[in-house]
DNA sequence: TGGTTGGCTGATTTTCGAATCAACCAGCCG
DNA sequence: CGGCTGGTTGATTCGAAAATCAGCCAACCA
């Protein structure tokens, strides 16, 4: 693994390869899951030699411990970013909510990696993956708690509880999308989602009467315009559920077929 | 999955073994995940025979579905059952609220494993569990719905995604406890989170002044075009940040030790 | 133009664990 | 008692895919 890098030079191109592994990597592991993918698939998704993929990860563990820290690592700055300026609660909560949404508008299959392969990896307890969620959630508690301080929190609340169901409804809000609950095409419905995220949160936690030192617009904004859409999704399968009718004999159950 | 001989009586000696070997799964995937154990670790844990578990089940995806509908089940069964009961939105929450954290209570590692194991699917898609979880978010989408028509619920919210976020709020509560973030040993603690799930979800969901039964909302629509969203999205950039300059080092990576 | 370097290749080796299976044993029936 | 039945055992088989490695070749230098 020496691959001593030592030539700074050389970096872009070389980086430029390892790139579209990464980027490959990403696809496939947004389309077949982590374990439900081989090396051999990034590989070819990336147009590169098997081997060539060794080149730049020591392993597969790697190869996603990269992604994670690449897609999380842009998310946390920005959402720190947020948490840590100045401003009213209500502001810095629709803008987290941005924040993650326009990371999900702009790659949505990285953010489905997260959130699928990583997010709820149990695995993740020797590696940083948990840490990391938790880290944002510390960040955002902080954030409650200075809020709390200067009463914009309703004093009942508990900082860190507040911190992760505000992240518990945006990753659920995300997931129903990812999952294809709710269709993702559908710009509008990000919006009013968002929207509706950071609304029922806000409205739930922060002091009734409004901020003493903010003078807070009449709550609202959502739904501009166009009414609910039917709630009915109905594209998506029903899903068999119960009809799941354990029997494949057959096949082996593993994975049925390969790329 | 029945499936099981057909005479019904012998059932309760063999189940025995069956429910050993199935708990013994549950603590085995809560601690290392499904992916991260072998059946023989399962074995092991169950005190029998290697072979034995494929004598009950099928293969280990079998065994994984069937915990997983175990689990299930019995979550899905009493949350339809509160969500199609009678009476105020307010309550029926607070209900659901509470059969979730019940089930956490009374087993928190299968409940980790639901939880933790959940929206992954195999790409796949033979095994559904995030259809049963898609399930749940539909049945209480439809109370949702019936308490809009009510006039329980503010108009401008959708029925379908407030059932998301009122999940994601369930779930990431409780998976502060699962991961650590929270003691979980705090009966307190717990009480108040489900307490606070509950009134924060509700406080920004129900209308203010309370339900009448009928009356449809005069609520005026809120006004608003779209003034609010002052700073809107600052557009942000590229997804992926650049800021990954990781090197490889030697991050340790594979999981060389095996219990 | 010959030599060296290093990104790159992909067949080969190794690892690993799911699934199988032949044998074992306890109870039961005739 | 002896033979049958079916739960139980764990070494063995076997496929899949992770990781290695012996070189190839293009670029660059002398």
């Amino acid at each position: 693994m020496g691959q001593q890098k030592s030539a700074p030079e050389g970096g872009t191109r070389e980086s430029e390869r390892r790139r579209t592994i990464l980027r490959a990597a990403i696809d496939v592991f947004a389309r077949k899951g982590y374990h439900g993918c081989r090396i051999a698939d990034v590989a070819k998704e990336a147009g590169v030699a098997y081997g060539l993929v060794y080149h730049y990860f020591k392993n597969k563990d790697e190869l996603l411990e990269t992604v994670f820290e690449t897609g999380w690592s842009g998310f946390i700055s920005r959402a720190r970013l947020v948490a840590e300026s100045e401003g009213p609660l209500e502001e810095k909560v629709r803008r987290i909510a941005d924040v993650a949404f326009e990371a999900y508008r702009v790659d949505p299959r990285a953010v489905k990696v997260l959130i699928l392969e990583i997010a709820r990896s149990p695995a993740g307890a020797r590696i940083n993956r948990q840490t990391a969620f938790v880290d944002v959630i510390r960040l955002s508690a902080q954030m409650f708690t200075r809020a709390k301080e200067s009463g914009e929190l309703r004093p009942d609340v508990d900082p860190l509880l507040a911190s992760a169901l505000l992240f518990g409804s945006i990753e659920m809000g995300l997931t129903a999308f990812v999952v294809g609950l709710a269709d993702a095409r559908d710009t509008v419905m990000l919006e009013r989602a968002k929207a509706q995220i950071a609304d029922s949160f806000l409205h739930g936690v922060l002091v009734p009467g409004g901020a003493p030192s903010r003078t807070e617009p009449p709550r609202s904004e959502l739904s501009t315009a166009e009414p609910v859409r039917a709630e009915e999704p109905k594209h998506e399968a029903p899903a068999e559920v119960s009809t799941w009718k354990r029997e494949k004999s057959g096949t082996k159950s593993k994975a049925p077929k390969r790329s």
